[in-house]
DNA sequence: TTCGCTGATATCGCTTCGCGATAGCAAGGC
DNA sequence: GCCTTGCTATCGCGAAGCGATATCAGCGAA
């Protein structure tokens, strides 16, 4: 029971959702992006949350070769930007109440 | 999957705990102010995990009898103020992020 | 006093999720 | 061919979500 971390769970998935509307992210830069803010996250979860994202269709992908290698490329759908705005709502009442 | 649910769920954690520092609250009442707030949430939901949150030290818990019903009061422990300190910092973050 | 009624808490059962570990996969260098 | 490297995917088990259901203690009415 790490309450932190479990708060930053929830929180992944808008952070997904944030970036992969800017550009067109894919799983490991996005992995180090996460990292980055503190948010650290196992291969084992992130990835089954990008295909749930996905399957929810709040995101598309779709594979792209750069140097050879196969990546495949997340971007925000129209559905997952007002996902993303629902939950920017819940946040900012979220820090009104926590305050 | 739904995303803005998931993120309402980490957020409850920080909620009951935010709650519990200023009152001595109880599972039903607890239940009707989160739901004032949009956080709808289950019995089956809370429970467990105010037990968890009790269990890991962040609230303490003492049965009380209120007009001859027995309620369990829940109170926030120094660790699991320490705990909502820290929850507070990353969603400061977290709202600079996604902003 | 026995029988529901009511409000509070607890648990069950199934499903989903988290996540470390591990595997798969394609291109380049040897 | 066969490692190595960098992404992506999956496996397996434990934990969590949650609707439904059960339990439990006083209360009032018959």
């Amino acid at each position: 029971m790490d309450v932190v971390r479990e708060f930053r769970n929830g929180a992944l998935r808008l952070l997904v959702l944030r970036h992969a509307t800017d550009a067109e992210v894919h799983g490991a830069l996005l992995s180090e992006w996460l990292a980055a803010r503190g948010h650290r996250v196992s291969p084992g979860t992130l990835y089954p949350l990008l295909h749930r994202l996905q399957d929810a269709g709040l995101l598309k992908s779709r594979i792209e070769v750069v140097d050879g290698r196969r990546v495949r490329r997340y971007r925000t759908t129209k559905r997952g930007k007002r996902a993303l705005a629902e939950c920017r709502a819940v946040l900012a009442e979220l820090a009104a109440d926590v305050a």
